[in-house]
DNA sequence: TTGTAAGCGTTATCAA
DNA sequence: TTGATAACGCTTACAA
């Protein structure tokens, strides 16, 4: 585009003076007198001088720009995220580029290669599904090249994450169904690739083992779609083809937990009476539908607040300190509704 | 960020040619030979060139980037309409700039002069719910910079928007209430400030008119908020301070429409055997809830695709022919689900 | 077929 | 206190 901006020659040209002497007065450079220091920015201000951020860009090797790379806008946990992003970026004075990969990996790979084209200083990352290999991204962690890993974070060294405690979410939820009597708790899980499904997973089976419940192979069920659709029929078979009913559901999300319900309900049963739910991320329906789901809410906003500013701050002091692995574990909240309050 | 980037000097250098047949080389240029060509090629690929967008989009006055401004992400239609945008962009080698103005005037002056100043191509805007003078706007579109309005589009002259079709959307809703036999129908209105809420409010006026329908001014109740407790402390009172009980809800967007549900049912009364209730926009939650939620569902995604082709053949051929200003408007479908089914 | 040089808008270095 | 000049990475007349 171009929009006869007025560039700093411009400047120079009206006042008779030199670029530098413009660029400098602008910036409140020392040596320059009070009074070409007023004329520069008066004229600025006048003609609505603005710099152009591609050419400083260029001059400094910096964009002020951060790339976001993430599975789908239209999750809602991450629409929550890039609300946290989006707001310590903005604040700071960075701009967010925004790429979803729809969960394909090579949709992964392309965005990256134009972002980086397209000089970003820094890349926050929550990876698709398919992503089972790490290597594009620590070929660019070895040339310290600043990543910060959201939500899903990779299993290989050395990385910045910023996570939530799946293990304890998942913990809690379980022991709450069990708390409120509930014995037989299948656990509807996500695709296996990313390190959450396995840490719910554990958390889930921990909250059994500690309360001596049975656990069974096979009522681990993986979802790896995630659509409600999917739940939906995974848990009329399971009921079906099952002669020991399971009383209990905990679902890896809510979106799951809702097929599940909606599944449970066809099939006669009562939620919570004959069988209690609690799902994961706490989306926007969660409290709407009927019973109200229970679900572990995760702080989405501050996740990406959290991420950005720490992302910020590696990109600031890049140059001084090498910057060390480290992963923010942000706490989950069980809210406890109706379906599965026995 | 820099990453010991190879440039086209790089492999000029090691080739003992100059830049400026490194990239007639890299282009394809004609008048170069074969043998000079391959070498560069081959080296290019080896080292892992890439050109640097940044140093481009200076050369070029063209950043292959569009900014999209945008009330709140976390709206699921609007994630929607990101998702349209983005998947064109993307596949046009545009690169996606993002602010949300959280519905706020200052947010969205202030991004827009942080997307100019990043010398973005064009602007995809759907304005904030603050926003009521357009100079801004204008101003850009009189220097002939490409702007296409989405969803909520400006009551100005020369613009380019893709919206859809509220009034019809409005008209279906309640003429469906209607025809279920319903006769007291009340409207949950969105901010005034916005055309798209005048539109559904005459949608609704006129389908209680061509059926000869009692309408009171007062049915019309304004919910400038938009979350689900202002338009559920509002039903209540409103269902509490009137003798004359409404029996038909049509809400100007699903969340008002939940609150209100929730309202109806906590008072006594059942949807949809007393009250029937019909909202806007097919949330994600919209058909989990109980009972399900009918409602006026808008193609998000395809309004992002379409508004962002437009975009892009404004910025493409803006040199040949002023763009005309012209309005697309999809068209809605209603959703007919349990809670208006008499 | 290839090279030289100017330029996109800005700033840093050096000299005046 | 100010100005010339080079440089960031790339393209493109123009010259050779």
């Amino acid at each position: 585009m171009k929009l006869g901006q007025v560039t700093i020659k411009d400047i120079a040209r009206e006042l008779n003076v030199s670029t530098s002497t413009v660029s400098r007065a602008l910036k409140d450079y020392p040596g320059i007198s009070d009074d070409t220091k007023k004329k520069v920015k008066d004229l600025a201000e006048k003609l609505n001088y603005r710099p152009n951020a591609v050419a400083l860009s260029l001059r400094k090797s910096k964009s002020f720009t951060i790339g976001v790379i993430i599975p789908e806008v239209v999750h809602f946990f991450f629409s929550t995220v890039i609300s946290g992003i989006e707001e310590v970026a903005y604040a700071n004075g960075y701009n967010v580029i925004l790429c979803q990969t729809n969960e394909k990996l090579q949709r992964e790979l392309s965005s990256i290669e134009t972002m980086l084209d397209n000089q970003i200083d820094g890349l926050l990352v929550s990876f698709s599904k398919e992503t089972e290999n790490f290597d594009h991204f620590t070929r660019l962690m070895n040339q310290n090249f600043p990543i910060v890993f959201f939500d899903r974070v990779p299993d290989i060294e050395n990385t910045v994450n910023v996570t939530v405690n799946d293990f304890n979410g998942a913990y809690e939820a379980t022991k709450h169904l069990v708390d409120q009597g509930y014995k037989k708790i299948i656990h509807l899980a996500g695709p296996k690739t990313l390190t959450i499904s396995k840490k719910r997973i554990d958390g889930y089976k921990a909250a059994l083992q500690d309360h001596h419940l049975k656990q069974k192979p096979d009522w681990i069920i993986p979802c790896p779609i995630g659509t409600q659709q999917e739940s939906y029929e995974i848990t009329k078979s399971i009921f079906k083809n099952n002669k020991e009913l399971p009383d209990g559901i905990f679902a890896s999300n809510d979106i799951a937990a809702a097929g599940a319900m909606m599944a449970v309900k066809e099939l006669g049963l009562k939620v919570p009476e004959d069988v209690g739910i609690v799902g994961f991320s706490n989306w926007q329906f969660s409290s709407m539908i009927d019973p109200p789901l229970s679900s572990v809410a995760q702080p989405g906003f501050e996740m990406g607040e959290k991420a950005t500013e720490i992302l910020l701050e590696i990109i600031e002091k890049k140059k001084e300190a090498n910057w060390e692995p480290k992963t923010i574990v942000l706490e989950t909240e069980l809210l406890v509704r109706k379906s599965s309050k026995k």
